[in-house]
RNA sequence: GCGGCCAUGGCGAAGUGGUUAACGCACCGGAUUGUGGCUCCGGCAUUCGUGGGUUCGACUCCCACUGGUCGCCCCA
């Protein structure tokens, strides 16, 4: 074998496919319903764009981008998550003229250069929402509504949100200090990595999986103790409105998302239960647009990550309805009946019926087993005898039941039973 | 970037140093001359990821490489 796919990227196959589409076609739909327009913006931009947007220090600008040279020798990146291109389409289009809010959804692949694994590719595949041009706490809890309805659309269970406030540029650098003068005295006994982030970004020591780390911040100083009046108000409204919307969540505070961007609310969708993971998660980003050359905007968003959503419904066994069948399997005999059959299956396609044939000469037999392989609910048998006569037989797979009808009427039984 | 495990036909999978590489599924043909799903019969790997080494002899042992997979870090 020559060629292979590169790694950490994969084919979807027929069988597989159906899923993703399923699963997109959910996403739209509920966006639809929630008034979201589509966007789709290239899947490289300026390497810069990332670095600004999504943040110097975090994981992803350091160690996980697909950075290559163009032949202008332009630095350009495969764009590792959806929101920095959103916000720079969202300025560069000038799309803040329009009357507020600016509602938005992508889905597309994604791409960070990582060592793949169970739920993490290279490409990967994102489906987010963002909302530019209010502040409006019903609109966060909106927002996690939205990604809370998606995972139920798609069938899945035990998905939980949980939320924290991660404040704003007034008050998160009086929680840093608290947290630092906290933490200081302990460093000794923090792992190598939060060790650094004492002094690079103190908050993220908070959700470390480290033992130690876990329990040292245990008594640690919580953001949502340090919000400002503007930033505590607002919390609380978000989680008053998410009770109106009947969706379920658990505060957090040791939740820090990854991305340098985002202020007050953030929020992860994680799965119940063992093998649970982060299905998706957001949070709002008032000084992003800004960051990215725009007017003061504030905006929310969230991603959801489309392969972790296929793994866990695989994993919950939930069986999507997916049909794959033909409504009409045509078979013909004899030479005459074969060229009537060019027509006869035109006819069942244009009526909006799918339907298929053999294109291999097979006999009689080998037509039957096409058929059933091709998970036909019907068969329609035409040999030259009921060619004679100006009829058609008529066979349900699943039954075995079989009757004759008369040829012109063949696209409407089909039509009939296949309801 | 680090670590574990793995690599045999289209797929799944036995074989763990001695010369026919099991078996199951799928596929093709036949029993059934115009009826699928069930049954029976037959067909289907000069070859065991790649390269090197040990040996009289390697799919089986050793090394390297490549790839896959799972985990760590981090995240979707």
């Amino acid at each position: 074998m020559k060629f292979r796919i590169p790694r950490g990227t994969q084919d979807l196959l027929p069988g597989e496919v159906e899923k993703w589409q399923y699963v997109e076609e959910k996403a739209k739909e509920l966006c639809r319903r929630y008034h979201f327009s589509e966007v789709r913006t290239p899947v490289f931009e300026q390497t810069s764009l990332f670095q600004r947007g999504v943040g110097e220090t975090t994981d992803i600008v350091e160690k996980e981008m697909y950075t290559f040279e163009d032949r202008g020798g332009r630095s350009l990146t495969l764009r590792p998550e959806g929101t920095a291109s959103v916000v720079r389409s969202f300025v560069e289009n000038k799309l803040y003229a329009d009357t507020p809010p600016t509602k938005l959804y992508y889905i597309g692949p994604m791409f960070r250069y990582e060592r793949p694994q169970a739920g993490r590719q290279r490409q990967f595949h994102q489906f987010g929402v963002e909302v530019f041009g209010t502040e409006e706490p019903d609109v966060d809890a909106e927002i996690i509504d939205l990604g809370y309805r998606f995972y139920r659309a798609t069938g899945l269970a035990d998905v939980k949100v949980e939320l924290n406030s991660v404040g704003c540029p007034r008050c998160r650098p009086v929680h840093r200090e608290a947290l630092v003068e906290y933490l200081t005295p302990h460093k000794e006994e923090l792992c190598k990595d939060c060790q650094s982030r004492l002094e690079r970004n103190p908050m993220r020591i908070l959700d470390c999986k480290n033992e130690s780390c876990h329990r040292i911040t245990e008594g640690a100083p919580k953001v949502i103790d340090f919000l400002c009046d503007h930033c505590g108000p607002h919390f609380d409204s978000v989680k008053e409105a998410l009770e109106l919307l009947e969706v379920p969540f658990h505060v957090n505070t040791r939740l820090v998302r990854g991305l340098d961007y985002y202020t007050q609310t953030a929020f992860e969708f994680v799965l119940e239960g063992k093998g649970g993971g982060s299905l998706g998660g957001g949070g709002r980003y008032n000084g992003l647009v800004e960051e990215v050359g725009g007017p003061e905007t504030p905006g929310i968003g969230f991603a959801v990550g489309l392969e972790r959503v296929l793994m866990a419904l695989e994993q919950q066994e939930v069986e999507l309805p997916l049909q794959t069948g033909v409504d009409c399997f045509l078979v013909t005999l004899g030479a005459e009946a074969k060229k009537h059959g060019v027509t006869l299956l035109k006819q069942l396609r244009e009526a909006g019926l799918s339907a298929e044939r053999d294109y291999l000469d097979r006999k009689m037999k080998g037509q039957m087993k096409a058929a059933d392989r091709a998970r036909a609910a019907y068969v329609a048998i035409l040999g030259e005898n009921e060619l004679a006569e100006n009829r058609v037989k008529v066979k349900n797979l699943a039954t075995g039941d079989q009757e004759t009808i008369q040829l012109d009427k063949l696209v409407d039984y089909i039509r009939d039973v296949s309801k």
